[in-house]
DNA sequence: CGGAATCCGATGCGATACTG
DNA sequence: CAGTATCGCATCGGATTCCG
């Protein structure tokens, strides 16, 4: 596949725009051991607002990836789980956190020297 | 690495940032196969404004991900590429692609699926 | 051509409060 | 507990214009 085919794939630009939006990959990856209820996914993840963390999983949902069982009763019992298409982005998630594994530290050197250069500057 | 490390591991946030940019992997990916002038870039992507061009590009120079330069004389001429540390990350692009080119069929299809259920919905 | 400056509408996210 | 409603701030991205 060349360049411009690839970058032309409406379905490189949805999964783009999947990861563009910044809780998706890791909400995702946070479902990756099980089912989990929104409770613990927000303990889980850290500075995420019931509000947000709700909107994300109504997008993953939407687009396949989660799946939502409710639990009749009081108090509401909610869990959500990947679906098998959801598990398949585990992999090329992986591989963007293994990069950051390695290379993180790479980059913020790099940010830190052009701030040095260019303090202020961004 | 536990989910709750790799969640609280600024580098792996770090990493989400970088692809939660909309244009960022766009754009490496563009420049994956030698330099490129910021002409030659909005051609082959589509859609990219010269500012939003410019925006990314910087960012991604601040990140050390790729590099300007500028041949002197006019009309001007600036070509940007890929550093080393950039064609790394063009691994775990290539695997979000390949996703995209095996699954984003089915990503649609659900998309569908949840119009046809709750039309107006999303 | 490269890109900076400006304006503006749309959207994102967070905080808070409230319902069932 | 799960989710919604509302508000406000910040940011983003697009269009336009102007400069070297």
């Amino acid at each position: 596949m060349t360049t411009d085919a690839f970058l032309a794939d409406c379905r490189a630009r949805l999964a783009f725009d999947l990861l563009s939006h910044t809780w998706n990959a890791v909400v995702l990856w946070a479902l990756r051991e099980g089912p989990r209820r929104p409770v613990a996914l927000r303990e889980q993840i850290g500075g995420i607002s019931s509000k947000v963390l709700t909107e994300t999983l109504r997008r993953l949902q939407y687009n396949g990836l989660v799946d939502r069982h409710e639990h009749p009763g009081a108090p509401p019992r909610v869990e959500y789980e990947l679906t098998a298409l959801g598990r398949t982005l585990l992999g090329p998630i992986d591989a963007v956190g293994a990069w950051a594994f390695t290379y993180g530290d790479k980059v913020m050197a790099a940010q830190e020297a052009a701030d040095t250069e260019q303090p202020g500057a961004r």
